[in-house]
RNA sequence: CGGGGCGUGGCGCAGUCUGGUAGCGCGACGGUUUUGGGUACCGUAGGUCGUAGGUUCGAAUCCUAUCGCCCCGACCA
């Protein structure tokens, strides 16, 4: 994309309705627009990077054998009075009412629907397990929205479904969804730790909650600080070996990490001294395994091996989509800005010509941009006719990982400049190369 | 929902106390200049001062109502 044809209004000064860093460079970055409070626009750049976090979770869940359909936002009523909730939910439920004056509502969340597609399909243990999940708006009505899309009442989830014939299937699947999770915000260049969590108004017996470590994170945690050095790297696993995905799960789960809620001083005391932390998070995921409670009062019942009858095992799975947007600037920014990873990044490069108009410096940008894309990377050319000084601080602003810097002086030795956002090193390099080296790099993060 | 604050060009703000018909910086646009970290200068456009009603010769300014937004708390992905 050249920068002159695309649609991005930064903003030099701070808005003064943004507190927390992420929502000031969000709104600095023009990558969204608030319309109401708690909703909002996504312009082009804050879109892109919203589409790259909903692919990786798209890959990650479809490699877990996770099957991805889409239920609607809008939900009747009477499904959620089956289950109990509509009275039970509150007033961050936004209730409407149709032409026909039948009561319904914007989705908080898809438990009802789901197993109403369930119910009405499926009923022998031989089409389970089963794991449906979509990324859909949901809406709820916070009594006070703040932190810009981290806490916003309109929000785009992950949610998925897990039903199993007993428990021992459904909490397979519980592990399952934790290493998937797991692979997923490492692909996002974060480090999540699962903790133990309360189960909250969806209910169940087992729960946990991913966190971002960030300073201003909702939750205050409690953890040894060895779970943040844990990683799954390159590691392949098996989704359908149980043991092994249990064995992950055990690995990330043994280290004491607790958010305030389910929070124990004295296994606390426990942990050594140095690697004792307590911090804050940002919440950007939760499992939950419930068993029946959906099934039993809403009649999702299969027949076993012997012929029974029985209400199937359930559990579901979140992970706030476009919340994750806000917490991974939280955890990667400096006073300039935005400092993308590489999996996320709207771009993969920004190209800066540094003298817009002189022929040699138009061409070697014309000829950088043409061998990025070729080579099946997509940069932002910044051809505007700007000083270098205002690019480099658009580019820094919206925190694309590399930077290609191309100049006069430097055509001269036949050399461009590639320049990482996150440690501010420059190498000079012929342009073939620095092509080379972000193919090399982007390769790594597939 | 309790407490506090704010609504004035795209953004940040002054003007409100002490009514006299709207201003500054940034940005945008046009030009000159400049060109390796938000260049300098000149010029132009853009605002029924959140909305409605009232007081007054006259309201951004005073009064009433209302809407919206932000912050702290309680609540939550």
């Amino acid at each position: 994309m050249r920068l002159s044809r695309y649609f991005l209004p930064v903003l030099k000064e701070n808005p003064s309705e943004a507190q927390i860093v992420s929502h000031r460079l969000m709104l600095r970055a023009g990558m969204i627009r608030q319309q109401a409070a708690g909703i909002y626009s996504w312009l082009p750049l804050g879109y892109k990077v919203l589409k790259r976090i909903e692919q990786i979770v798209h890959e990650e869940q479809v490699r877990a054998g996770h099957i991805p359909l889409l239920m609607p936002t809008l939900q009747p009523a009477d499904l959620w009075r089956e289950s109990g909730r509509y009275d039970a939910y509150g007033a961050e439920m936004l209730r409407i009412k149709d032409r026909h004056e039948r009561d319904m509502l914007y989705g908080p969340t898809n438990e009802e629907m789901i197993t109403d597609i369930f119910r009405s399909h499926v009923g022998s243990y031989k089409d389970l397990p089963l794991t449906l999940y979509h990324i859909q708006w949901k809406f709820r009505d916070e009594v006070r929205p703040r932190f810009g899309v981290m806490r916003g009442r309109e929000f785009l989830m992950k949610d998925g479904y897990n039903f199993d014939i007993d428990k021992p299937s459904a909490l397979h699947a519980y592990n399952r969804h934790m290493v998937s999770y797991l692979r997923t915000y490492e692909r996002m260049g974060l480090t999540a730790i699962p903790m133990r969590a309360d189960s909250g108004p969806i209910g169940g017996d087992d729960t946990h909650e991913f966190l971002v470590l960030a300073q201003t994170g909702e939750s205050e945690v409690f953890y040894d600080d060895r779970v943040t050095q844990l990683k799954l790297g390159d590691r392949q696993v098996d989704y359908d070996n149980w043991d092994e995905v249990a064995g992950v799960c055990k690995e990330f789960t043994t280290l004491y990490a607790r958010t305030d809620e389910t929070h124990d001083e004295a296994k606390f005391a426990e942990i050594p001294e140095e690697h004792r932390k307590v911090g804050r998070g940002i919440e950007v995921g939760q499992i939950f395994f419930f068993g029946t409670k959906y099934s039993e009062p809403m009649g999702a019942v299969v027949v076993n091996d012997k012929g029974e009858r029985v209400p199937v095992q359930m559990g579901s799975h979140g992970i706030g989509v476009s919340r994750l947007l806000g917490a991974i600037i939280e955890a990667s920014h400096d006073d300039k800005g935005i400092i993308w990873p590489e999996g996320v990044t709207p771009f993969h490069a920004g190209i800066v010509n540094l003298k817009q108009g002189d022929g040699a410096a138009d061409a070697a940008c014309d000829a950088l941009y043409k061998a990025l894309v070729g080579a099946g990377l997509d940069p932002l050319y910044d051809d505007r006719n700007e000083r270098a000084g205002a690019k480099f601080a658009t580019m820094d602003l919206i925190g694309l990982p590399w930077r290609i810097t191309v100049g006069p002086r430097g055509l001269e030795k036949g050399v461009v400049e590639l320049t990482s956002r996150r440690t501010g090193e420059s190498e000079e390099l012929a342009p073939e190369a620095a092509v080379a080296r972000l193919v090399e790099i982007y390769a790594a993060h597939r």
